[in-house]
RNA sequence: CGGGGCGUAGCGUAGUGGCUAGCGCGCCUGCUUUGGGAGCAGGAGACCGGGAGUUCGAAUCUCCCCGCCCCGACCA
């Protein structure tokens, strides 16, 4: 039973001022957690009841889908990060460090490799497989920017699993068994979520969907579909592209445009002279890009931006990605900013992109590659001819689904969970193999699948908040029952101490606030910020033998006989479970 | 890394060159109070982020550094 008269516990009335999101603020005042650094936080006692509460459902639904679990240091040498050039590749977010000796070693930011040489190092035949580990880690990434309290550390605890299978039909079940975990998982955890397809990003493989749980303060962006439910990362959505028929269209033909170096002005030059009916759709935008120092054009619809990210997960192996900058155009002194039309871009040898949405017979007004002129009647396969085709507009609210071609919803989330096929690529550069029925080497296949651990506390606490406090799911709170004895005499408290002792003795978790000197008034507003789920009163109504019984998500307030409060609390418990 | 904001007691804050740095919460002592963040009285607690400078005098002005928050870039 944890006794406030002795928790080491002290909540705030205040807001902190350097946090922002609700989970944060929330979680300070309540006495969960303590800032330390950017990116860095101190567990109380509470935070800790709870972020093992978090872990031990967890390791239960991983137990029960057959995983097992191992335990790696976080403090690494460089040596197993060499092998696939992680070492370097990493960068910046990597937290280096040396021994004595002036050795070199990481604090884990990720344990693929890890992972993949203690299998390679017990197992090399077909038998074994296929075998599905994980564990629960303190990871170490120093972020450029970490943010929003606990959901975005530089140290944090993430569950990591790896599966390793022979075939690619092995990855497929593995993988699968892996979601359905993922699924009991978050239900227990009482997390709204939508699964979405992801794009894999820098880890490489093939299949990846991600656990986004909607929440206003999400970092993620993810388009749903009401009707066919095709639910997507905006990273990974693809756009249908539909050719359209230009041949009624007329010869290109030059404008003067004087003075409209952007897309408002000259649509409004163009409703000018051609009266009205002209909007940003009209217009095809040239963006000119550095990818790794090599300048790229991309071709979006003028009232659109480029997403970078979704830009970037299609161009393979670009690492640095940005739009045009003064000495980028110094360095071409043909394009003429403000008036960059595709039509000659083969002479200057950039590569041009295209987004799908300006699709082949599309027909636009563009630059004409010079000062104060423009272009209509541009068409794409006859004025000019992008080099490839990319996802680079910005997906938004109402476009079409790419499966039903329904108007899709936008919505943020908070990214609880990812999955995704590796496929052979640790196995490979590690030389991960095993025999096969006819004795032949064969490199393994893996998935990978990783659950933000404290990040899932701050999501709960995002998804489950009210105006006066934190309000837990029954399996994650600190406790499930907060006894309030109030009054001056020795009665309420004896009493809510013996109603505590039952509880426990019922396997129902307690806390008791059993401090004397704090008016009923301070016990109220704490308990309602802690956020336990249900929340007993003795004080005033122990006159008529009664305690009273509150629901805290709800409000609902009952008064139940002293001795109906055990039955009165197992069966509120039972409603919310 | 670019842009913006900020740094004064455990927390929230006031204080734009001039007395011993002020207030609220929290903390300690005493009395009263005790069902919605109590009242009175008395206390403890601050190298004003750090360094250098300007000045008779610096929390306050200048320069450098450090740290924190937000937007963006970045981020299995």
């Amino acid at each position: 039973m944890l006794r406030m008269s002795t928790l080491f516990l002290r909540t705030l009335r205040d807001d902190p001022a350097d946090a922002e999101v609700p989970s944060h603020k929330l979680l300070v005042r309540a006495g969960y957690v303590r800032r330390i650094a950017a990116g860095i936080y101190s567990w109380l006692p509470l935070g800790v009841i709870t972020l093992r509460n978090v872990e031990r459902i967890i390791r239960e639904e991983m137990d029960k889908a057959g995983f097992q679990e191992v335990h790696f240091p976080a403090l690494l040498p460089r040596e197993a990060y060499e092998a696939t050039k992680r070492w370097e590749e990493y960068g910046p977010s990597l937290f280096r460090l040396q021994d004595r000796k002036g050795g070199d070693y990481l604090l884990g930011p990720t344990h693929e490799e890890m992972f993949t040489l203690m299998v390679k190092g017990e197992y090399s035949s077909y038998k074994d497989l296929p075998l599905t580990i994980y564990q629960i880690q303190t990871k170490f990434r120093d972020e450029a920017r970490p943010r929003s309290g606990i959901i975005r550390g530089r140290e944090f605890v993430m569950k990591d699993s790896y599966s390793f299978d022979l075939t690619d039909e092995g990855l497929d079940i593995s993988y699968q068994k892996h979601r359905d975990a993922y699924i009991s998982t978050f239900d227990r955890l009482h997390l709204k979520y939508n699964i979405v397809k992801a794009v894999s990003g820098a880890m490489g493989g093939s299949k990846s969907e991600e656990f986004l749980a909607p929440c206003p303060t999400g970092e993620d962006t993810y388009v749903l579909c009401p009707k066919c439910g095709f639910a997507a990362n905006v990273e990974a959505v693809v756009t249908k592209v539909t050719p359209a028929d230009a041949s009624k269209v007329p010869a290109m033909e030059e404008l003067d445009t004087p003075n409209t170096p952007t897309i408002d002005s000259l649509v409004a030059i163009l409703n000018e002279k051609f009266g009205g009916g002209f909007t940003g759709a009209a217009t095809l935008k040239n963006v000119m890009l550095m990818a790794d120092n090599k300048a790229i054009s991309v071709l979006v619809p003028g009232d659109r931006e480029v997403d970078l990210k979704r830009l970037q997960a299609g161009l393979a192996g670009v690492e640095e990605l940005h739009t045009f900058e003064e000495d980028d155009f110094a360095k071409f002194p043909t394009l003429v900013k403000g008036y960059i039309g595709p039509q000659d871009a083969a002479k200057s040898g950039i590569t041009v992109y295209a987004d799908p949405r300006v699709a082949p017979g599309t027909s636009w007004v563009t630059g004409a590659n010079k000062l104060n002129r423009h272009a209509r009647y541009v068409v794409n396969g006859r004025d000019f001819t992008p080099d490839a085709y990319i996802e680079a507009a910005e997906i938004r609210e109402g476009d079409a689904c790419p499966d039903c071609a329904t108007a899709v919803v936008i919505d943020r989330a908070i990214e609880i969970g990812h999955i995704f096929q590796l496929g052979r690529k640790y196995a490979d550069a590690l030389g991960l193999t095993v025999l096969d029925q006819n004795g032949k080497s064969q490199v393994v296949t893996m998935g990978s699948y990783g659950i933000g651990v404290s990040r899932a506390v701050a999501a709960i606490a995002e998804q489950s908040y009210d105006q006066i406090g934190l309000s837990w799911p029954l399996e994650v709170a600190p406790a499930k029952v907060h006894i309030v004895a109030t009054g001056k005499e020795d009665l309420p408290f004896d009493t809510a101490a013996e109603i505590g002792a039952k509880l426990e003795a019922a396997g129902i978790s307690v806390m008791l606030d059993d401090r004397r000197d704090p008016s009923a008034g301070v016990k109220f507003k704490d308990a309602e910020l802690i956020g336990i789920p249900v929340i007993i009163v003795v004080g005033k109504s122990l006159a008529d033998g009664n305690i009273e019984l509150r629901n805290r998500k709800s409000g609902e307030k009952s008064e139940v006989a002293v001795d109906k409060a055990v039955a009165a609390v197992a069966a509120l418990i039972a409603s919310l479970s």
